[in-house]
DNA sequence: AAATTCTATTTGTAATACAAATCATGTTAA
DNA sequence: TTAACATGATTTGTATTACAAATAGAATTT
């Protein structure tokens, strides 16, 4: 057997014991982090990777698989396919950032009213920085947002989307990456509350009417106004959250 | 061969495809966030869920793995082990957060100005939460942090460690779970820049004088001049990346 | 020349076997 | 009786092999 020595060159890089797929994916993880593989790159066959660490091919899967659930890798089968190293885009790791929030939430490791004050904390200076560089595209996609939450015939769920992509519309609006990439993350942990809300059809009509004045003071750049409108939004949201509490205790 | 006919069972349930063990995956992650299976709790040996989903246990392995690397679940060995529901913690979560955030500012899709700029936004509130919350314990913390840094022995890696810590601290006084958990993604973000400007010692002084600073106007709750010391901290701290920069081109 | 079939390559899945870890139980010795 | 130790059972970790499925390109046939 050979793969006992291979085995051995595995660990000296790394000192000690985690699973061999662990150690395998921070290899590979290092490895595409330090440009030794570049974004759209095929890295080499599972079976190449196996022979080069000296383990089998399902472990090396297993690491593959704990890269994709990174978005760091993506498969496709065939003669030329491979693993690629995939271009990490905001969407994605919004989501999956938005996804262990909700998971936080769900299970109840963060309290609604912890996500409002951060939310009310963080938007403050994120205003300022809409209403200084939102251009005529931003506008129109928070229009678009805004329309298409007015369709008084769509589904709860579809208010709720449009619900998002109008806050995720406004962050946008500060053109800085940053800033989304970590708005987002409140942005989609608030969802609960909107579901729980909207579902009577007087909130919408609430809600839809704070977005319109919003839309409108960051049309003249007025962001102390919109500020303010903001901080209205995020009261009712908490008073109707803390009514439905309330009503179920 | 019954696989077969469970492998329908399988696909009926999310349409069409998707490989095996991203099906699975996403069953199990559903299962634990509706709270079918609770947090600590173990679930089903690798056998019995191959078994439960009719497909192989390399299959429902590559899918526990993906859960393990968004830190869901957690694999112990033995008679008592098994893979168990782990309760997302913080540290973790940010971790991969700021996983991500390092990759994506390694692969230049964030830019070190916008990190900053970023941050200059969303410091301003968490610094009001933070003065009106913050108990002895916060303080002693950073204090502890700010001493360490103090340290004139210590490596450049510790420093930076320290500083990270530092930041951390201030934000954990503001004592809001999602905070600390946003904030934290920006705070690691940047610190690439601090690892650049800390090789000189000079530099050292500079932050820790910034940072005595700080924590005295904290002491104080007054967090109007905190904000001027975290905006002159930010200044310099972009300065110094410029001129990194521009040595560098 | 175009359509089709064939073939090679690569990932996806399965089945099985054994290794390693670890806890519980029983056994032995003091 | 108690404590130390050994043994076994259980569960994940890893390896091996084989085959299925997808797919692109080449070869073949019409």
């Amino acid at each position: 057997m050979h793969h006992q020595t291979r085995n051995i060159t595995v660990q000296e890089n790394t000192i000690v014991k985690a699973s061999i797929s662990k150690q395998i994916a921070e290899q590979l993880r290092a490895a595409i982090v330090a440009g030794q593989f570049k974004i759209g790159q095929r890295l080499p066959t599972e079976d190449e990777l196996a022979q080069r660490y000296g383990v089998s091919r399902p472990s090396v899967r297993e690491a593959l698989k704990r890269l994709a659930a990174q978005n760091l890798v993506r498969a496709k089968r065939g003669p030329t396919g491979g693993n690629f190293v995939v271009q990490p885009s905001y969407a994605e790791l919004a989501e999956s950032l938005s996804g262990a929030a909700t998971l936080l939430v769900g299970m109840g490791a963060l309290g609604i009213e912890e996500i409002i004050e951060a939310r009310r904390a963080l938007q403050g200076s994120c205003i300022d920085l809409a209403a200084n560089n939102a251009s005529a595209t931003h506008i129109q996609n928070i229009e678009a947002a805004l329309n298409r939450q007015q369709d008084p015939g769509i589904s709860d769920e579809a208010f709720c989307q449009a619900d998002v992509a109008f806050h995720r519309a406004l962050v946008d609006a500060t053109d800085n990456g940053m800033l989304r990439f970590v708005m987002y993350t409140v942005i989609e942990a608030l969802i609960p509350v909107t579901n729980m809300v909207v579902t009577v059809v007087r909130e919408r009509s609430d809600i839809i009417s704070l977005h319109r004045q919003m839309l409108e003071h960051l049309k003249q750049g007025d962001s102390d106004a919109l500020k303010k409108r903001m901080d209205e939004l995020l009261d009712y949201l908490l008073q109707k959250f803390e009514q439905a509490s309330a009503c179920r205790a």
